[in-house]
DNA sequence: ATTTCAATTATGCAAGCGTATAATTAGAAA
DNA sequence: TTTCTAATTATACGCTTGCATAATTGAAAT
């Protein structure tokens, strides 16, 4: 039994793009469905389907890990909340609307985000690249409201200072935080579109303007 | 050298009460300093100078005591809300005034505060004794809140329907939720009286009501 | 074909975890 | 003073953790 026998591969290499992708995904998959406590080496080396001494190979250390898969996670949900007011409709009340109502829709609004936003959030407090993470988060997408507000009050001549808008993008920012908050952790104890329509509303009434539920395909 | 010795205590006795609160204690102080993780057992006997042993006496596991530390930290920050809003003043407008205030000052704002309930957080998404505990402290909160807002709005002769009052009591909650948590989390980012403020003119505007700044000592 | 080497697996270790159980001992009761 | 017992300490076990290091191996380069 001499011949030549070829063998299934028992594993195939990968680009280290893709590999670092693959465990950062496995281990947000894990952090959402059980905690960050269940998010161990071994766990996350077992869903993504490869062996534990991998991790290390792209990443110096499991709180590495950690931190990169939080930045993903932040940066896609903002990028989904910012996408639905990037499409420049005509009015600038119009763009603030769509903001809103994304930021609290799915998929922005579901338990395994808000899940994972927990999960990562106590990590925050005591980790600095957390925390930077988090406050550049934090900042961008609520100087986005800012801008939005801004161009909102210009286009219905109430021009307002500085000090009035940033007043305003916390205030509108933070009851869009709460509702997000509980939307997610009381998933069953708010109806569909409830939020979406409290948070118009809300803002509607914290800016004084008056703020149309977008229409569907806009 | 056969005289009789008298040896200090090496420990003494406390009542079941008195331990318990002491456990409870030193696990908050740990588990607000440096994150769940570190609110090992060995680590809150060290830090309630008791051994080990003992936590297991008081509480039939770890997950025991971390469910009563979280039961009695969101309690005492309820009533430190409340409290504000008890004193009868003369009219319920003032009365939403307080419990807005007391909800974004000191002591219910502070980063320890903020770091305990998020480190306890991620626990209430799979801990269903912690759930519960969440579930009753927002309602709680939410349901006085609307007392208030209807309370207020009576007496400005603008009675509100049930549903109306419920999407109220919503939408200020998570102002104030977002506000204390934005604030808890970053906190050098904002002014002494700055969230109270925007939390009361947020409220005003949402309810489209004058809300004064209370004074001082009243 | 053969070489080459980084990507991947395999194995092991020291430390820390929660929990169980046995041994002391403080302090009330008799 | 002595007895008694629950509060407390002391010790240990089995398991999991993150990390290090050595051994393989896929696949590109020659």
């Amino acid at each position: 039994m001499t011949q030549t026998e070829t063998h299934a591969p028992r594993y195939s290499r990968e680009s280290a793009d893709h590999r670092k992708d693959t465990l950062i995904q496995a281990t947000l998959r894990l952090v959402a469905a059980q905690g960050v406590r269940a998010a161990t080496v071994r766990a996350i080396a077992l869903e993504a389907n490869v062996t534990q001494g991998l991790i290390r190979h792209y990443f110096s250390s499991k709180d590495e890990l950690l931190t990169a898969a939080y930045e993903h996670h932040m940066q896609r949900m903002t990028e989904n909340s910012n996408k639905a007011a990037e499409t420049d409709s005509s009015s600038a009340v119009k763009r603030l609307a769509s903001l809103i109502v994304a930021s609290l829709s799915p998929p922005v609004v579901d338990a395994q985000g808000v899940a994972l936003w927990a999960g990562f959030f106590q990590l925050v407090q005591h980790h600095p690249a957390m925390r930077d993470i988090h406050v550049k988060t934090y900042l961008q997408y609520r100087d986005r409201m800012q801008t939005l507000i801004a161009d909102a009050l210009n286009e219905l001549d109430r021009p307002a200072n500085e000090t009035q808008l940033r007043q305003y993008a916390i205030a509108c920012n933070a009851v869009i935080d709460g509702l997000w908050l509980e939307g997610g952790a009381l998933a069953d104890m708010f109806a569909k579109g409830e939020l979406a329509d409290i948070g118009l509303k809300s803002v509607s009434g914290i800016l004084n303007i008056d703020l149309p539920a977008p229409t569907e395909n806009s």
